[in-house]
DNA sequence: TCTTTGACGCTTC
DNA sequence: CGAAGCGCCAAAG
């Protein structure tokens, strides 16, 4: 839990990722259904750029219609994120994190 | 205990 | 695209 909140906190303004990125690189793999609980359970207080985090096909995994869907693509757009239908393309806005990044915030 | 339920993901068809 | 199947696993009932 700590580590998924962690790498959230590392990812870069105008950029998103995966929830299963997200997992692996907290070394998780195959585990992005917890990253969404880790989110899900995270204080506010820690300000967590829970927007930043989609699902693998790029798309905000809220109902379209629910609060939360539009909070959230409000918060990508107002950092120049271009969202199409709830969707964004991961192309050109996925995190790639490099290994130094990494491991240098990341303790063993 | 067992079953259901997710802010998910990947492969197949 | 979309739907179906299967994997994954903590929580809640």
């Amino acid at each position: 839990m700590e580590k998924i909140w962690h790498i959230i906190t590392m990812i870069p303004p105008g950029r998103v990722i995966s929830y299963g990125k997200v997992a692996d690189y907290a070394g998780l793999p195959g585990r992005a259904r917890y990253v969404s609980k880790a989110l899900k359970t995270a204080p506010d207080a820690m300000q967590l750029p829970w927007h930043r985090v989609i699902n693998s096909q790029g798309k905000i995994s809220f109902k379209e219609n629910s609060a939360a869907f539009q909070e959230q693509m409000e918060l990508l757009r107002l950092e120049g994120i271009e969202v199409i239908r709830g969707r964004v393309k991961l192309m050109n806005y996925e995190w790639r994190p490099d290994m130094a990044t990494l491991v240098m915030a990341m303790p063993f």
